[in-house]
DNA sequence: ATGGTTGCAAACAATTTGCACCAAA
DNA sequence: TTTGGTGCAAATTGTTTGCAACCAT
């Protein structure tokens, strides 16, 4: 047996208990969908989910409701890198990224800094006492495409 | 004459100037766009531009290609507050914003330390030379909100 | 057993395209 | 004058809803 067979399933368990764990059921479909995006290891656009869901045998409609389940219960996160359609990816990933403008690659960074950023945002703000949640995009160019501009 | 009114057309020469610039077309749609974003002075959703468009007196499609146009040249910004559906603001405003999860209410925060952001994420990265915009959104709770969880 | 979940079909909403006419430069 | 912009209608794409059958617990 494969070490990645091995990791998928352990990864499917997980993933299972993660879904009890915030009172919902842990249908086949939302741990496809779980392992899809955690196998990607990088956010995944609203069109190669339902390719992959569908190659799965999973319908969009499920699909659709699907993430927002998870994204409500905090499991996913909504990216957006200005592609024209929305991307998803695994939440908890406290990275961000850097997004070319021209040929749209995506490469992630950390460490930018985020606390300092929160805690001054909190003091200077008149209504707002919590972060949660952050969304942290840089856009700009790429080697290759910084040459040929 | 109100001040305000001076201020309009001030604001709308500008607008003129500013895409004759980028090498396009000044037209009504387009400085009344531009306007409409800069006397908002926060994002506005697609919804609202729509509405506020057609009762200039412009077409949706004008509405979207313009905007496309606006956001390919640089001047407008898209931004994503998790509201559902695409917002725009001006572009240059160099502040980001905090959502409020629950109610949607969104503030301005400036001096998020983005210059070193970019440094240390262009250092960090591989393929990465040169960094042009960003999206930087936190979000959270405001008081209300918080106290109503 | 049973209440939440799924698939299908169809409604609905958002965005894009083709084309004739009009206007900014 | 000429090139690009606009409005209208219609196509296309993206997302949501209603309901009967199904399955995770």
């Amino acid at each position: 047996m494969k070490a990645s067979t091995t990791n998928k399933r352990v990864q499917e368990e997980r993933f299972r208990k993660t879904l009890r764990a915030v009172g919902e059921r842990a249908t086949p479909a939302r741990v496809a969908l779980l392992t899809t995006l955690e196998q990607a290891g990088r956010p995944l656009s609203m069109q190669t989910i339902l390719q992959q869901m569908k190659a799965f045998g999973t319908d969009q409609v499920t699909v659709y409701r699907s993430l927002h389940m998870l994204e409500q219960k905090g499991l996913i996160q909504r990216v957006d890198l200005r592609h024209g359609h929305t991307h998803f990816e695994l939440a908890a990933s406290d990275h961000h990224h850097l997004v070319c403008l021209t040929c749209g690659n995506v490469e992630d960074f950390t460490g930018c800094g985020v606390t300092s950023m929160v805690s001054r945002a909190l003091k200077q703000s008149k209504h707002f006492v919590e972060v949660k949640q952050y969304a942290v995009e840089l856009f700009g160019y790429c080697k290759r495409c910084y040459k040929n501009k």
